[in-house]
This record gives C-alpha cells, sequence and structure tokens, in this order.
DNA sequence: TTATGTTATGAAAGCGCTTTATGTTTTGTA
DNA sequence: TACAAAACATAAAGCGCTTTCATAACATAA
C-alpha cells in the first residue's frame, strides 16, 4: 500500500507535480505525466479515499436511504431501481451509499456528516418533510417522483398522469365502463396523478366514477388477491381493472384463476408495469396490457443528473419527466356483453 | 455547519479535549463531557467523516458489489438481502457502499483505495478469484456462501446438503421415485453442495439418479417453465420435482398450469424458499412445501460479522452455518401410482 | 541587454479530525 | 509538609491528499 509521498520520492518529484500528473492538468509536461502514470500503474498506487475526500470536500458517493428495511415490506422495485443508478454512476467510479433508514435523522445524518454528495429521495409524499429539510440545509438532492406538477428542485418522474389516462382511454375504446381502480395509497403523488388520469378520462366521456371501485392501498400481490376476492364475493366485479403495480395484478390473477375467471375474455386488466427484471408482465398467463416504463432506466437517468448536479448544472436542467409506453397484449379485449 | 476547531473555541477548551468528550473518553471530567455533548447538540455540529476516515483509518462503511448491474438478470434475493444487511448495520451508524460491478477490478478499486472497511462476496464461485485476490492482499471480507467444506476465511452459509438430503427424504418417502432436480449452474457451490444432497439420498435408498431429470441452469422464471415443457413434450415428466428457487417454481407451476396438471396431486414440489418478501411461497395456488431460509437474516447475520469483525474477532469466530427448516405444505403429496 | 511571458516544478499550507507527548492541577499518602 | 499518583487539559504532530503561491528555467520581444 503505497501512498503519494513514497510514490513522489520513488519519482523524484514533488508530491504536487505526481498529483498534478496523476489528475491530468495541463501545466504538467506531457513525458512526466507518462512516466508518473507509468510509475503508479507499476507500483499499484491508488489515491486514498479519504485523503483526497477532506482535501477536496467531495466524496465521490451520493447517498439512498433504503425504505423501510426492517419492515417486511420490501420494495421488490428497489433493486432493479438501484442497478440502473449504479451502472450509471460506475462509469465514474462513483458508489452509493446506502442506509437503513432510522427516519428523517438518517437523511440528516448522511447530509450533515458529509458522507456523500448528494442524495436521492424515492417515494415522496405529499409535502414530503424530507425534502423541506433538505432544501433548508442546501443539501443538493434529486427526487425519484415530485410533490406537485412542478417544484422547485431536482427530479426525475414518469407521466403518471398520462399513462393512466391512456389505459382508461384504452379500456373505455374497447366497451368497458365500470372499470375498477386498484391503486397504491394516496399519500403519493404518483397515486394521485394516476387516480387523476383515470378520473378525468371519465370527466371527458360524461361519465362518472363509482368510488366503490376505486381501491387504495399498499401495493401487494396479498392486497390484489384480497381486492379482488372482495369485488368477487360482493358480486361488484367490473368488467376491467387497472392495476398501479404488477405486484397487485399478480394477486389479482390469482385471484381470478381461483375462480375460473379467464382474463382477457372475462376480466379485461391494464396494469402500471416498472418492467421488473425478477416480474416479467408478458410471461404472465395471460400477456398483459401495460403502461410500461422501467424503473431500471429510472435509475439510470437518476445516476446521470447526479453527475450533471455535481458539475453544477441548473435546478431547470434537473428536472426531467418521462412517457409511460402503452402497450397492448392479451390481458384486454372488448367489454363483455351484460348478462 | 460548525466544526470541531470553532466547536472548541466556543467552549472554551482544546480540540483534543472536545474530541475526547465527544468519543467518550475515561479521561475527560464527566461535567465538562456533558458541557460540551449539550453544546455539540445545540449547535448541531456532526464530525466530518472523511476528516475522521483519514485520522482513524477506518472509513465506517463495509461494500458490496451488485452482481452483473447491466446484465438484464437481476436478481430479486438481492434486496432481501440488503435490507437485512443494512438494518444490522444501521444499529451501528455504519453504511454499505454500493458499486456496480465491473469485475475484479470492482473490488481492487474498492479494496485499494480503502473506500470501505471490508467487503462482503455474494455467490461465490469455485475457485473464486475475488476471494483469492482478497486473501492476498489480506484485505477483511466476508463470503456469502462458501467454495469449499471448511474454508479458511470468513463466512456465513446454509446447510444446503442437508436441506436438500432432507427435501429428498421427504419426497421419497412420500412413495417418489422419480424425482426431476431443478438446479443453480454446477458452478456455484451451493448448487453442487443441495445436487450432492440429492445424489446421496438416492444412494443411501440404493436407487440411482436418472441424469436426465437433474437440469443445472440460471434459476430463473422462464426457465422453470422451458424446463417443465420439456419435460412434459418428452413424455417424462416425473411424479416430484425438486426446486433450488422460488422463482424457478413459479416458471414450473405456470407450465403445470397449462397443461392442467395439478400440483401436490398430480405432481409434487419442493422448492428451496429464501424467503422473499415479494414472492411468498405460502401464496402460492398451492402453498409450496419448501426448505426455508430467509435471505433477509443471512444479510443481517452477516451485518453483525461485519461489525465483530472490525472489532478484532477471529477468523474462526466468523464462520456460521445455519440449517434451513423444512416447511410441509400442500404442494407435496403421495406419488400417485403408475398408471 | 533588459523586460515580459511561458512553462514546469517545488515548498508548504491547509482540509478537520484523532491521538501522542507534555504540562498542570488536584488528590492521596507517608 | 513533601511527594507520588491520579485526573484533567493542552499543544502539536500526524493522517494523505489537493492546491495556492512562489520560483526557476527558458524563450520571446523590445
Amino acid at each position: 500500500m503505497i501512498n503519494l509521498k513514497q510514490l513522489a520520492k520513488h519519482l523524484n518529484l514533488s508530491q504536487a507535480t505526481v498529483s498534478r500528473a496523476l489528475n491530468n492538468y495541463s501545466t504538467v509536461n506531457s513525458a512526466t505525466k507518462a512516466r508518473v502514470i507509468e510509475a503508479a500503474n507499476a507500483l499499484g498506487y491508488r489515491a486514498n479515499t479519504s485523503a483526497r475526500q477532506l482535501a477536496t470536500g467531495k466524496t465521490g458517493a451520493f447517498g439512498i436511504v433504503l425504505p423501510a428495511a426492517d419492515n417486511l415490506l420490501m420494495d421488490p422495485h428497489f433493486v432493479d431501481f438501484l442497478a440502473g443508478l449504479t451502472s450509471a454512476l460506475a462509469v465514474n467510479d462513483l458508489d452509493l451509499v446506502l442506509s437503513a433508514s432510522d427516519g428523517i435523522a438518517t437523511y440528516r445524518r448522511l447530509a450533515t456528516t458529509r458522507k456523500v454528495d448528494a442524495l436521492v429521495l424515492s417515494a415522496p409524499k405529499l409535502d414530503d418533510p424530507r425534502i423541506r429539510e433538505l432544501l433548508a440545509m442546501n443539501f443538493p438532492f434529486i427526487v425519484h417522483g415530485r410533490t406537485d406538477r412542478k417544484p422547485d428542485y431536482a427530479y426525475f418522474d414518469i407521466d403518471n398522469y398520462k399513462a393512466f389516462k391512456d389505459a382508461t382511454r384504452l379500456l373505455m375504446d374497447l366497451g368497458h365502463q365500470e372499470i375498477a381502480l386498484l391503486n397504491g395509497t394516496q399519500d403519493s403523488v404518483f397515486a394521485i396523478d394516476r387516480y387523476r388520469g383515470y378520473c378525468d378520462v371519465f370527466g371527458q366521456r360524461g361519465l362518472v366514477v363509482n368510488p366503490e371501485l376505486v381501491f387504495a392501498d399498499a401495493m401487494t400481490e396479498e392486497n390484489g388477491y384480497r381486492i379482488i376476492s372482495q369485488l368477487i364475493d360482493a358480486n361488484k366485479l367490473p368488467t376491467a381493472i387497472l392495476c398501479s403495480s404488477a405486484l397487485l395484478t399478480l394477486g389479482a390473477n390469482r385471484r381470478f384463476r381461483d375462480a375460473g375467471i379467464v382474463v382477457g375474455r372475462d376480466v379485461s386488466i391494464v396494469s402500471h408495469d416498472d418492467g421488473l427484471s425478477s416480474l416479467k408482465t408478458e410471461n404472465f398467463s395471460v400477456p398483459l396490457t401495460v403502461t410500461r416504463s422501467p424503473i431500471r432506466i429510472a435509475g439510470q437517468e437518476i445516476g446521470k443528473m447526479l453527475i450533471e448536479q455535481s458539475r453544477g448544472a441548473s435546478i431547470s436542467e434537473l428536472q426531467k419527466v418521462v412517457q409511460a409506453e402503452l402497450v397492448v397484449r392479451a390481458s384486454t379485449g372488448a367489454a363483455p356483453r351484460k348478462k
């Protein structure tokens, strides 16, 4: 484990020159530069991270906190998101620091101890205290999602409103009028946006939303199963359902199977699909019609944005919204005639 | 953002005393200590991470590298593992540094730049080069899994041999003689151990393993589906199957459903279950009989081991093997009579 | 020649903490 | 009362880098 001082002595140069050579300063003679780099490689020299951090004030790492780590409800979306994020960061040898959430204190700790250069926030709530606090501390961060239509911080989001508008429209064009919405809890902005998209299509077509068909709860397999059970038991199963998550759809499908209801014929399903590599909607018993937006891409984009941010990009350059793609497969069909 | 120097001046004490007070040295007067801590809290003082790292040589972080991050085959087990790991580390305000894999170079970089105090390695291969290299560099690490029965490094593993022995025995006791094994690739030690467990039961009962029923491939949903398809098409479907992963089982089930084959009656299944929170084997259409060992617990245990290791625990204290639990549910039944 | 740039390097000052070596005060004991 | 031991506080030396400022060598222009 050789350090800069030793390397400099070995080369008969000052630490300063060696450091500048390694950091590719234009002021150092290219011959010297080459000599330094060669020696560094030969001796396996690697700059000590902490020392560099202390000197530059940059850590070369970004932070993310694991949502509710000891909660048994761990989100499988997170791996895909992480995969995208780290792959984007790896290009520049940057790392991701993962912390288990101890509430907002974790964010505060990460920010105040200068462990990371910036944070990424996932699943923002309406009027999220984390955002307020980081904004007040003037600590850089990027939000995956947003708290209102056009917020004044860096974010990456998909157009949830448009996606669910498209999905609802598709179902209606197929003749469906009774459409259940299996959504996430209404304290998340994405769920609200999706709900709005759904409602607005009803409004545009002069129809009225049946509140008994709108569900807002944790988007788990179990809940998908439970909600469909509930609808079947109450004999209120609509002709179509719109799911905010492939996990919900998985559970719904399980219930349909139990009841002998054929998806795509007896009931139509459109699901949102985050493109999880472990849950492929094209491989469902009946391939699923989805609004698709791979969460891995979101991770990648946010990774790039973090890099831009640390290079001084302005807030307005760091606000991105992408569209989800409507993929029509076999789970949607014409509404069955009323019995 | 106040620093130690300023805090010391504010208190009319030297930096040394303040530092020692904050680090709870016994040599500092308890009254002073209290005064210092109070002031630190009041002023929101937090020690700068890089500076502390540089001074102590400890980073307070452990590293893990994401397996094949740009490969679309992202393992859903990883989130659960991470959740366990970070929750154990959070107790001591330790963090996890995540890097995308660029092969062994990533491990080298993490180790030589002193970005982390130790590494955790997942999914070791036979004669894994990462292990060899870290051992040679004398850099601390803990392996999730192992490369042989009793290796000379720190590891945490489950008793795969025993688990699959138990599973095979259970199936045989139910009268099954034709048992397919859907396993992971044979370059992983766990897959080999499971295969050995499976074989040994055959041996003990004077039976011979049919190599046409043994499959070693990536443990994906798709492969589960494909392998069962293959068996059905060749008219070689055995009465029982043993799966190395719930994902494989998921795919197998999909194929059985397509074929109208009833799990638990027409065919018995035992699966290994890593207790993924997003894939509950008790919620399968037919609740699954499994050898269960939650990967989240493994993460937690490894987290604790990392802490022990950094406190100087010896290698022998850092070698743990736990047993998987055999949970019998509805997917196993008596072997159907031969037609 | 002298003045003025250019280019390439070095000396040394930090970055903010921990810890060793050192000094000063208080307490206990003969 | 004297002196050793304990208790407390400080000054200062690093930890290994980056970067500012100064300087030397050399070329160019006047």
